[in-house]
DNA sequence: CTGAAAGCGCTTACAG
DNA sequence: CTGAAAGCGCTTACAG
């Protein structure tokens, strides 16, 4: 309550209790205006040098730090942008947020994790407006309609491997042209009965890479079924296993993702089943664990990280935009579309071996 | 600029506009006081059920939702805490961004993620200050003195696998203990010349886990040679290279962690030495990747998503407690450790082979 | 170049 | 139960 050593800084008492030391208790201090205080902080305008120092004495002596909240509201800008996921389970969710925080550290922006987990859902996006200046959103199983519905409409937003949205700027993956790619490699290696390994019927990407493996089969003139998987490894073993016990009859397994193939794999090795001679397999996403794992994963890589970085340059550049011209609302920039390219490694051969 | 048709509400136009309608729009729209509408939007009063339906109403219409820069300026309270990383590489940090994600959203909290990159490091964690109401800091490079010097004054903070931090809550590896674990069984399946393949001269958690393996290794009497390593899969393929051209004298590797671990056995597998036949290998951390190279790999286990989990629960608690007494600044609570414990896979052998 | 004042969008004692 | 007002910690025209 009352100052034992009113003769030197008073102002330093809310640091030391723990408490931050504001811009009034700099501004105090130095014995100048906030605006002064402000004005040295953010070094725009011009101020004279030994105002700025005396300035920046007290700040150091208090251990001032601006605070970011106050920041952001007066501003407008709070330099974070939001980061929707579906999941974080796996290589890819890792892969695609490190390719993100590259793009976003070099911009200054901060990366606020929002995953739409199973009860918790969308309704929280809307609640995101204030705390970000952008979204970055993935979210494959939610219907557009739904997803639009709940979007904020404050921040600009870029959607990522979802089905598009209409108004805003779209990073799609040419899932059906990889899956294709993949099934036609399967066939000329010389497959006759395909097997693939669905994503979740609801997941966008799925139904694209289901349509593009069937495309592919059907042109190819072998045979494809499918078998709906979850997009984890554990449903690619149980299609391994009954591949292996002939309950399911292929000689390739073509897996939406990797980690169902990786199941898959693993199950017809422990069954003694040999890759590629007898089963070939063949994934999606190219994580770098399918090069890891023995014998070696064809897969449809997507550079994951590239595609993160990606959808953030271009929200950054929209979020600048939409600064520069306010009142024009959301701008709508033409989608783009990631091409995946084959990676062929050991689990499928090359040549055909008819 | 004038509204065509004031007849309505004129209220709506800044939301039609793109920008977003605010407290006052729907105060004005219902016509009631801001107080009111912030109440009906907190719950926590007492509002009659007409002003109640009023305000949603309006609500509704406008499609208001809270700023939550705004309430959290108000409130100081952000609802976000902050992660610090060292990097986002490979499987253990999405593990442990999945687990302090399960965890965050179950307390309704959010995780804004700073990587501290090379260049653009440690004096970006004050800057946090208002943004978040607490950190889990991962620092395992960073000297504790400079760490400490960093740290934003304002928010609770939790420490992970750094050197400690005193004053406030650590959690620890034991990683003296789980290489020591790692060490003895290699001695005890035959091996007598062991290498290590040790993290970055400057982590914390390499040098204990490296005073772990040396400890283990004379206490068994085997020899121990130290190389070191920069965690990442190259460093351990070049070890895995020497030990299978005999430039290295090695029965067996420990490397710090599995990734390395993984290069390693990538490696002599290539030049075709047989594991653990010829060279025995363990890794540390159980990334999920470790059961799936083949041969599958032993390891230290943590777990690491649990970890995660854990961090940001003692952080929720620390920041309800600092909520509660304001004035005590930060609680120390004893620190905690994790102990580790040994994953036997095929890379080793249980049982002598002397 | 500098300061006083209004404002960013909310919440919350304080009166009524 | 409800409203007017102050305040959260900053920034930024607006005057001088």
């Amino acid at each position: 309550m009352s100052s034992d050593r009113t003769d030197l800084v008073p102002a330093a008492v809310p640091a030391a209790r723990g408490a931050h030391a504001t811009i009034h208790d700099v501004a105090r201090v130095a014995g100048v205006s906030v605006a002064s205080v402000s004005r040295v902080f953010n070094g725009r305008d011009h101020v004279r040098a030994a105002m700025c120092a005396r300035v920046e004495e007290a700040a150091a002596q208090l251990g001032y730090v601006p605070h970011a909240g106050a920041r952001s509201l007066s501003m407008a800008r709070t330099g974070a942008i939001g980061v929707v996921l579906p999941d974080l389970h796996g290589e890819f969710y890792s892969e695609l947020l490190r390719g993100m925080d590259r793009e976003a550290s070099m911009r200054g922006l901060g990366l606020l994790l929002t995953v739409l987990h199973e009860g918790r859902g969308v309704d929280t996006l809307a609640g995101l407006r204030g705390q970000v200046d952008g979204l970055v959103v993935m979210a494959p199983e939610l219907d557009p309609a739904v997803l639009a519905r709940h979007m904020p409409r404050g921040p600009a937003a870029v959607f990522l491997a979802c089905a598009p949205q209409d108004g805003s700027l779209n990073l799609r993956i040419d899932n059906h042209g990889g899956a294709a790619a993949a099934v036609a490699h399967l066939a000329a290696g010389g497959a006759k009965r395909i097997v693939h390994i669905s994503g979740p019927g609801n997941n966008f990407d799925a139904q694209e890479r289901r349509a593009g493996a069937e495309a592919a089969a059907s042109a190819a003139g072998v045979a494809l079924s499918v078998i709906e998987g979850d997009f984890h490894e554990a449903s690619g073993t149980k299609v391994g296993d009954r591949v292996a016990a002939r309950t399911l009859q292929a000689d390739a397994i073509f897996a939406a993702n990797d980690m169902m193939a990786i199941g898959a794999l693993m199950a017809l090795k422990r069954h003694g089943i040999a890759v590629p001679e007898q089963v070939a397999v063949a994934g999606f996403d190219d994580i770098p664990l399918a090069r890891l794992v023995n014998p070696a994963l064809t897969s449809v890589a997507i550079d994951i990280a590239a595609m993160g970085a990606r959808a953030v340059a271009h929200l950054a550049e929209q979020i600048a935009a939409k600064r520069e011209r306010p009142l024009e609302g959301r701008v709508t920039t033409a989608d783009e579309v990631i091409v995946p390219h084959l990676m062929v490694r050991e689990t499928t051969r090359e040549t055909g071996r008819g």
